[in-house]
RNA sequence: GGUGAGGUGGCUGAGUGGUCGAAAGCAGCGCUUUGCUAAAGCGCCGUACCCCAAAAGGGUACCGAGGGUUCGAAUCCCUCCCUCACCGCCA
């Protein structure tokens, strides 16, 4: 949620920073502080009566004690309220309009973030790593995953519909691996603290980081839409100091956790769909950080810094761009996408995004810091998934598998998975 | 799921219809005095929003949340949420 102080000062910027987005969010600019400035002379007026109406019953009160007559008074009180009660609902009325407008606008891009209209225009920031050579065409991890029975989408589909995956067996167990593994790494090597969240939350929450009111479609609902099922960790895990303010020694609070996610991939049929690609739910470990503002850029490139790790430790070539504006998305002011190899579909695969929100997350959650100075302060909310685990499997799979057919398990799994290979 | 108790400012804790944004204590900040690692006295000490060009200042709201009664609600009524205790059920 933008700052409607900044957009009342400053509209202009405003506008001219959703511009590079694409879109028509100056239209909503214009909108909001309509209703803002017919908002701020209702409360004027409200609170006009409301003086009133404290005096005079004070008076009231004080007349009685003396034992006089406060009749008259009381009539005069009596035709404020009248007044009043319809001042209330105009002002809440428009309270809520120019809430609903501020939370259907999109975050502002940083000033760094590169300019462009779509995923064609991001920009490659570096790569790692070299594309590993085969003798022949490669397979896909389709081709690999039924050969050694490594997941099991038919029957997934007998159980759930399509767009669901079981894995089985060896598959199974590396994709325990591959969590472990990295809330190992994590939480070892890269001090954050893990947290083993619930995976359903309340409206609320999803409001809080951005996934509502906007995106509904995509999330799936419970109880009359007053729960869902988090569709990344991210969601608990940025909620957990949700309406709190936090001690400024206290940050960065930084936290992994691995969750299953839930999306309903509304719109997006034959985007990725291959296989384990893009399905209603998987597994991820997210890490989430929230900082003070001086810091949250330091600490995105932090971040992102871990996610790689968990891609150089498997060995795994990948890139790493960042979205420009026209395809950033909603609520993130900068984002690094890493985008692994993937031989098997001859293409770089997205497995983790890793997002700077600014202060636009925390406005929503009010979720404060008590600055130097004792000054309370929104925080700055950053995440970045640690890797998507189908389409990390997935790469690691194609981009291991030997001549004979097995896959080759990275070193620094082997202690984890319990082997050396899968055949 | 049932029964009971309870949710007040950073903390403890008063307050059952009016002068209560809320006593008192603790913690914190400032000043004064005396001075050896401290005591005493005094003052300050919540958040959000609105008005004002701004500062100064003024105002409104907030005692778990939302409604209601009333001229007036922390206080009375209703609903909900949460916490604690015990009971039931259960991985």
């Amino acid at each position: 949620m933008l700052d409607i102080r900044l957009i009342r000062e400053q509209p202009d910027f405003v506008k001219s920073r959703l511009a590079t987005r694409g879109g028509d969010d100056a239209q909503k600019v214009d909108e909001v502080l309509a209703v803002d400035a017919e908002r701020r002379k209702l409360e004027t007026a409200l609170q006009q009566c409301n003086a009133d109406r404290k005096r005079l019953s004070k008076e009231i009160g004080a007349a009685r004690a003396r034992g006089g007559d406060s009749s008259e008074i009381e009539e005069r009180v009596r035709k404020i309220g009248d007044e009043t009660a319809e001042l209330v609902r105009q002002t809440a009325e428009a309270e809520e309009r120019q809430r609903d407008l501020l939370l259907n606008i999109p975050n502002l891009p940083h000033a760094e973030a590169p300019l462009g209209k779509s995923a064609a225009d991001n920009p490659v920031v570096r790569t790692w790593g070299e594309k590993p050579n085969f003798a022949g065409a490669p397979l896909d991890h389709v081709a690999l995953g039924a050969k050694l029975k490594l997941f099991d989408a038919e029957r997934a589909t007998k159980l759930s519909g399509s767009g669901f995956i079981c894995f089985t067996g060896a598959g199974a167990r590396l994709e325990r691996t591959l969590i472990q593994f990295m809330l190992d790494l994590h939480t070892r090597e890269h001090g954050y603290l893990e947290v083993s969240p619930p995976f359903l939350v309340r409206r609320d929450c999803m409001i809080g980081t951005t996934q509502l009111p906007k995106f509904e479609e995509d999330m799936y609902g419970l109880e009359n839409g007053e729960m869902f099922l988090a569709p990344t960790a991210e969601v608990p895990v940025t909620n957990l100091h949700r309406e709190e303010i936090l001690a400024a020694a206290e940050l960065p609070k930084k936290f992994v956790a691995y969750s299953p996610c839930f999306r309903r991939e509304a719109g997006s049929a034959g985007r990725e769909t291959r296989g384990i690609l893009r399905v209603h739910q998987f597994d991820k470990v997210e890490l989430v950080k929230i900082t003070a503002p001086e810091n949250s850029h330091a600490e995105h490139d932090a971040l992102t810094a871990d996610a790689e790790r968990v891609l150089q430790s498997l060995g795994l070539h990948y890139r790493v761009i960042e979205l420009c504006t026209g395809d950033i998305g909603f609520g993130s002011a900068k984002t690094y996408d890493l985008e692994v190899w993937s031989p098997g579909q001859n293409n770089y695969l997205e497995v983790s995004s890793c997002s700077n929100f600014i202060d636009f997350q925390a406005r929503r959650m009010n979720l404060r810091f008590k600055d130097a100075e004792g000054k309370n302060r929104f925080c700055h909310t950053l995440n970045g998934s640690g890797t998507a685990l189908p389409r990390l499997f997935a790469a690691l799979i194609e981009a291991n598998q030997q001549p004979d057919g097995s896959i080759r398990i990275p070193e620094k799994l082997q202690p984890y998975f319990g082997g050396a290979e899968i055949r």
